[in-house]
DNA sequence: GCTATTTCTTAAACAAGATTAAGGAAATCA
DNA sequence: TGATTTCCTTAATCTTGTTTAAGAAATAGC
């Protein structure tokens, strides 16, 4: 728990009462690895706080191919924020890598917390704009370079993730096939 | 003015001390087609509320290439939140396409609103989260789903965009060339 | 209303990345 | 530890989308 509290604690502090308030929300649970947090066409209940662990948020495409929107490691949050919020099937999977413990706080526990404490609202808004901001510079790399760059990228920008996931994975947060990637990896090795 | 007040009343209406505090901090301008609100380099000052007109948002690549991140059109917010927030040089434009009329608010000022009034926090909390959305269902849909699907689905769902963008902007929107929208254009008529 | 610029289209040659298939190496599980 | 599943690589072939070039149509600006 204290873990959380930490990572609130780098945008706004909180105090004893909103540290109750939301601590006493949370929800412990261990899930097994290839397990699932949310399976398309249920609503997401849960905003998740990852403390041990690791996961992928994705979705799968007609041809049944499965395209890896996100990761989220140790003191990660991770959602279906549109099926959350506007409580509508999702078209996404959550589903563990590693044996894993998160916390869960459901959504209207959530808004409880944004309702009587808006520092709750601030710091959720700061969370979502990071994740947004993540986003926009990726689709923006996707138009704009080849696999090989946005490989390359994607081992400066997560050294963390891209040690601890198969290949295959990364391949499909690339959006390519893990064939396409062991080729960028043979040209990359030989340079 | 009584545009954005509106905007924001579909939320979380506002009393009057609290339009007061938006209103008296935006700032009215009228900007021409081809002008810029944002360059690359230059650090995001503004949050802007389009009252009128259309805008695009893009990022150059290394070859020289525009790519639309989004459109703006009436009651539509737009900015590079990635710069406004950390307050870095923009790798982005924020360019005009018809004679516009849009409404300016500060980062200094929008964050005294934050402060002030936890509404304004919740209000913009909710704009954000919505383009973040917005965001995931189209990096999602660019790794899923081919040009043609992904042309299909933006008529379907802009058509009030696809009816007064030129082309050549929803190519780059797509992540295609014209030329291949124009394929694809002829194709669908065949059809 | 006229001119300049932008936009749209076509087509041929080309490149990036997908698909299919298959064998070997690593993890994982029991 | 042995068995099973997942993961990684290679290579040939195929597809989607790019590039280049060029002419015609539409729009903006004065």
């Amino acid at each position: 728990m204290e873990q959380i509290v930490a990572q609130f604690n780098k945008y706004l502090p909180l105090n004893s009462r909103e540290k109750d308030a939301l601590t006493s929300r949370l929800v412990e649970k261990t899930i097994k690895r290839k397990q699932f947090l949310l399976q398309e066409g249920d609503v997401c209940k849960y905003f998740v706080f990852v403390s041990k662990g690791c996961f992928k948020m994705y979705g799968v495409s007609q041809s049944g191919t499965e395209h890896n929107l996100s990761f989220a490691i140790e003191n990660d949050w991770i959602a279906d924020i549109d099926s959350l919020h506007n409580e509508r099937p999702s078209k996404l999977y959550i589903e563990a890598l590693e044996h894993s413990v998160v916390y869960l706080i459901s959504k209207s526990d959530l808004w409880h917390l944004y309702s009587n404490y808006p520092k709750f609202d601030r710091n959720f808004r700061v969370t979502i704009e990071n994740k947004y901001i993540e986003l926009q510079n990726r689709l923006l790399q996707t138009f704009s370079s080849t696999a090989y760059e946005r490989y390359e990228n994607f081992l400066e920008q997560y050294p963390n993730l891209s040690n601890r996931l198969p290949n295959t994975q990364i391949a499909s947060y690339l959006g390519i096939t893990p064939e396409f990637l062991s080729k960028i990896r043979k040209e990359k090795s030989m340079k």
